[in-house]
DNA sequence: CTGAAAGCGCTAACAG
DNA sequence: CTGTTAGCGCTTTCAG
């Protein structure tokens, strides 16, 4: 609370009297050009600026969001906050953030904090530890606008944001067939994540289509650590038939692959073929560079964001609401999968530069 | 404006005034504690929650933030972000985020939004495309607190937390020298930074400090994208002399002095040691291991918001504002710049998995 | 220890 | 086209 300048102020400078200063700054349409013009005038002379917490008060809109992420640190999800920021301010919304740190007590405070600061609606991305989810489906019964992005739970019937998974799946899969590889394993993540089933699945149809035989033998329960890609690549070593690729379900666990094949001096992608998922920064910076499926961490900020506003406007038309909205993945094919002679099938922008100076 | 519990109905409820069940729920000294118990009760089984605008249009302060950064994608800015987002929210503020996509124009919208929703103060990290700073140092006329992070500028006069850029200069190329490096090159930032500026004056000061003569010749004037990295490879294989080692001012074009070295097949660390600066993910990840600055990001956020509050609570105590909190940067000694047997200095942590799921 | 009353700055009925 | 009036929900004098 630092400046002072109110409508009263204007009122008196101009003889009239708050309530049409008011209308006036609205644009409202019964109002004279003249008295728009004077009124804005003095406005910018002044410096007035329009106190946003008593207009809320007023009007019962605070025209915020807010955001739960499980950590800011974690690009994927800085990201998705550039996209909801972008669009939001467009839409004139302010955007406030708050993070889980993955357990479910922070979640429930933020959710107290928004509703505190009375926000028109929240977005929300699952943290780990999450079983219970009744601090998500009571916001329904409370009727806050609300669209999960990225971790999601179908069983909560709440609209999302989310990309398609089991095709990602499937399309690092079959890229790997089309290369030619013979046996194709699966890194998988746990399977308590239905984003993790999904990929899983979408390996397994993509071998059925290409009449591949399914062997269980070719897919290990892993995690998304670096850890455990090592482990997996000793797994798949040591098997009687060793795969020739591996579909890794994350770039990390890809990436401890890629380390313990080179440590064991098997070439990529010439013995083996990698592919992971996220598209990570450094997918292009590592020797070989790593093939992987973009999850369009933009698009979803923005799409999560168009949702909810269709929510918070949503008494006009209740229609056009989609209760979840599946981006496409976009695989981007790099040295580690390419074996024969291919192209990158997609234009990729490279990350220039670190730009926190 | 979803609940409606409000102060009143809890009076109501208990025969009481909506100034005693405000001051019950303050915890006000002259209430009795029997009240405080029965107020406390009904709030909860009405589910009652504080209208934060309502207390905030009251009592002038808005309990909120607002940060202004670049971009969320940049990871560094990710960091900071989550450093100040934690502290603040563990101090009861809210967090509001901008981006300015680098440019002045969003930025002067930022603080408008800013001083619209009555922010108590404002952390901002300055756009590249900044040349006039007006807008900052209006903030200063009208009293609202302001910390930069980061992206300074000293003639600015405000209050600041930054990394010692010079001392992770100086640091860097200490380090070549230890390591037995004898023409130590320095691919230099614009230097209408002054981080950047900081960054070459370290690495002059330590050359003198160890009796290495200066070359000019053997200072590339860059910035901070791999492209340049490459070009600066070219640049100093192209010299009569070229030097045996590289403290690059960034991450990013370290990585274009590598992939250029390697192109060229010139072994890294042996005939060339090369240290960045940044501590980038990737710099674990990539062959051979980047040996890096560390800019102290989280701390960074922290520091920034404890410093914003100090000035926002400043009327109490003017004392104790530090002006400019200087970060120590922390070095990571890795295997592009080790080629005596030496182990790391630093503790690493891992980043050990890729969270976004 | 509690009540009464006023007001933060804005907007929306309801006049006129 | 503009004024009058009232009130969003909370906090804070001032009384008692």
């Amino acid at each position: 609370m630092l400046l002072k300048t109110t409508i009263q102020h204007i009122a008196d400078e101009l003889k009239l009297t708050p309530a049409t200063v008011s209308r006036a700054l609205n644009n409202h349409p019964r109002i004279s050009a003249e008295t728009k013009k004077l009124v804005n005038e003095t406005a910018v002379r002044l410096n007035y600026r329009r106190n946003r917490i008593a207009s809320s008060l007023r009007t019962g809109k605070s025209h915020t969001i807010g955001v739960i992420i499980p950590s800011a640190r974690i690009n994927f999800f800085g990201s998705v906050v550039h996209g909801i920021e972008t669009i939001a301010s467009e839409y004139g919304y302010h955007t406030l953030i708050y993070q889980s740190e993955e357990t479910t007590e922070l979640e429930m405070q933020a959710i107290e904090a928004f509703l505190g600061a009375r926000v028109d609606g929240i977005l929300a991305s699952l943290a780990k530890q999450d079983t219970d989810f009744s601090h998500y489906t009571d916001l329904k019964k409370k009727n806050v606008p609300l669209v999960l992005f990225d971790r999601s739970n179908d069983s909560l019937n709440i609209p999302s944001v989310v990309i398609d998974d089991y095709k990602g799946g499937y399309y690092a899969t079959e890229h790997l067939i089309k290369q030619g590889y013979k046996r194709i394993a699966h890194l998988a993540g746990p399977q308590r994540f239905q984003t993790f089933q999904n990929r899983l699945q979408g390996y397994k149809d993509a071998l059925r289509a290409y009449n591949y035989k399914q062997d269980e033998s070719l897919i290990y329960m892993g995690d998304i650590s670096i850890e455990k890609g090592k482990k997996a690549a000793d797994y798949f070593l040591a098997l009687p038939e060793p795969p020739d690729a591996v579909f890794a379900v994350e770039d990390f666990s890809a990436l401890g692959l890629i380390k313990r094949y080179k440590e064991r001096e098997i070439k990529i992608p010439e013995q083996v073929g990698i592919i992971g998922f996220a598209n990570e920064d450094f997918d292009e910076h590592i020797s070989p560079t790593l093939s992987s499926i973009d999850q369009q961490t933009v698009q979803m900020g923005r799409e999560a964001f168009s949702m909810l506003l269709a929510l918070i406007e949503g008494d006009k038309s209740q229609v056009n609401i989609k209760s979840k909205i599946i981006l496409e993945p976009i695989p981007y094919y790099r040295e580690s999968s390419v074996r024969v002679n291919q192209k990158t099938t997609t234009t990729e922008t490279l990350l220039e530069e670190a730009d926190n100076f």
